[in-house]
DNA sequence: GATGAATGAGTATTCATTCAT
DNA sequence: CATGAATGAATACTCATTCAT
């Protein structure tokens, strides 16, 4: 009895990441508004009514979507953060992991960025709030790396958020870049210069002098 | 005569103007997708007829707003470049035009980077192609100006295209802030720390100890 | 489980048939291009949506209509060219079929002649080759019983195709003018002068003096 | 005074005839719902309102453009009867102006056709009834041909208006053979087979031995 | 008369969503 | 839960017609 509840609940979550496939795919294709429900049930192979079961509307299918890779996104970037042994090392990791994300999940990429950065016209409210917010908590974790830094003299007087911003938006540069272009220069060769750059410019004299 | 002419053209492109005005306004407020003809014209206080006298279609109307002030842009921060003696203040007037730039045209703004950034799902073709060869043309020109600051010794040596990405998403990762939090700090407040870092991160030993 | 299917698919069968049939007495009524298709939706009681899941748009269901009838139509009239003894006799057979069809199928045939005919503006392309392809077919089994009649010296020797466009046009002339004023005399009064004028009209001496 | 009015005149019948023609030439070509007044307005080079001047509307103009023609057109045929010395030329008379008429006016004649056989889906009413009229009329006095030919015992006796009708069907049938194809063989070739055959069908056997 | 900018009702078509089976 | 036929509001776009200059 149990058994089977289980193969059925099994079951549906396979149907249910069907479908969250077939969308991702044809969303990062498409656009939001250029995809239908229709294209999307038929590319999951499933009824339309099917979906309905599945998903309260469409925006709701697109939100299950985004959340549903934020989370591993944001889990994998703190766990970054969180291995290295002193700050120069964390920051590397972030640098290098915020890489590989990207490169893994390219179709996925494309949303979340069409979420948090270009406006987000597609969704009427909610996820919106969410996903920044699970942004602004990225930085500030960031921000407590540069903190804890600049107790150990690392690096010189800033202000953290700010810093963890800056460092935001350069890695972000490169990897928009390289979306762009996928065949361009990958964002691999650009980690050392980007650790370069920044630390040779955050660097305390102390530091520099090493 | 020729007065009559005259007018009879200044009036019609203002009317061009007022409904790019209330395109505008419409598109960065609510989405590409999200706005109806009807809409736009009933803001613009025209019938939709008329609206399709000055527009092909939709799309082209979207079009012709971005490019529209797209144009200017580019030629405020190209004239930024020029502007300066050596390459700092370039640099430095490059980075004030930029946020003057975003502060004055909010709205635009937010479309632009729809349209740079996140996936372009609006237009079929065509601006797209535009507008991103005129943001690499724009990266371009900073590039020249660090290709001149290597053979100066003002700058170490690093891939110049590589480095104006990192300058560019320095900046828009603060305007980024900016944009979503108007009553945050403003980007001018932040236009040293931008200096300090990204200078120090690249100048040369040399200019260092000056 | 067959038998539900089934039903299911002659179910909507008939829904085609209904729509098929409000568009037919539309078109008829007032022409293509008078007729929308919320007009056509509402007589045949589906919404619009409905419509167009059964017809890609508009031409899409005037042609089906148009053929749908149309393969009947030369059905029956090479059926009669098929089933009389003599040359004599199956003529006779295609004029009054071809009255009896006229007669039974008044709003089809006004939509026929207005493809056939009056030059057809309605369609982009397809049909009007397919509608006048089967309409050449048509003549031509017509010429071929003249053929045959040729050489068994039942009918002087002329054109056999141009033969067909006679007979064709001469039934034409009297089925127009009653499809005009269908209160005037009845076609059926007119076959006996038709067969007379034209069957002496091309037969030989011979068969003349029988 | 009077010069510089009829200048003015004859100016504006050219006009009028300019719109006409170039309305001919759209309309024969697109048929009347695939022409806008637009298109018509800048094939005669003349702008929109100036056409409204002229024509009350789309349907004005379309009538004005018909009776215009078909005028000359029933005046011709009208005349080809008048001329001949017996019933047998008057006839033959009537035949080949027909396909002179036609020959020389292809461009009208579809138009002519789509409004008299077609149902004519254009008007909402009135050139209909005037041009049916005006179709009825000439085919009375072909009828009236037939009736001399009756007292002089020329041909059997038949009823008059349907030996008209079956005339005009025969010829019809021919010429909108050659209107389709108009690399086919030439009316003209088949003049004479519809003598032969009509005259056959019809004449006592007096004549016949002659 | 001549112009052509402006109008806005009308139309084909799409697509998110519902619900009976 | 699964299905997919049916729905109908919404939307881009056209075109006959008007009227101020």
């Amino acid at each position: 009895m149990e058994e089977r509840l289980s193969r059925k609940e099994r079951e549906m979550q396979g149907h249910r990441q069907e479908m969250l496939e077939a969308a991702l795919d044809l969303f990062s294709e498409k656009g939001y508004h250029n995809v239908s429900m229709h294209e999307i049930a038929q590319k999951a192979d499933f009824a339309i009514g099917t979906m309905y079961k599945f998903f309260k509307n469409k925006e709701d299918l697109y939100k299950a979507l985004i959340m549903s890779r934020a989370d591993k996104f944001h889990a994998v970037l703190n766990a970054a953060l969180d291995a290295g042994e002193d700050e120069f090392e964390k920051i590397t990791n972030f640098i290098v992991a915020k890489g590989r994300l990207f490169r893994d999940n390219i179709k996925m990429v494309r949303l979340y960025f069409a979420e948090t950065r270009g406006a987000s016209f597609n969704l009427k409210a909610g996820l919106d709030t969410d996903l920044r917010n699970m942004y602004q908590e990225s930085l500030q974790r960031l921000a407590a790396v540069f903190e804890s830094g600049f107790r150990k003299k690392l690096f010189r007087q800033f202000d953290a958020h700010s810093l963890a911003v800056s460092l935001d938006g350069l890695t972000n540069s490169f990897l928009f870049a390289w979306l762009e272009d996928p065949q361009g220069q990958p964002y691999e060769d650009k980690v050392e210069m980007i650790k370069e750059i920044f630390f040779k410019g955050i660097m305390t004299r102390n530091e520099q002098n090493l």
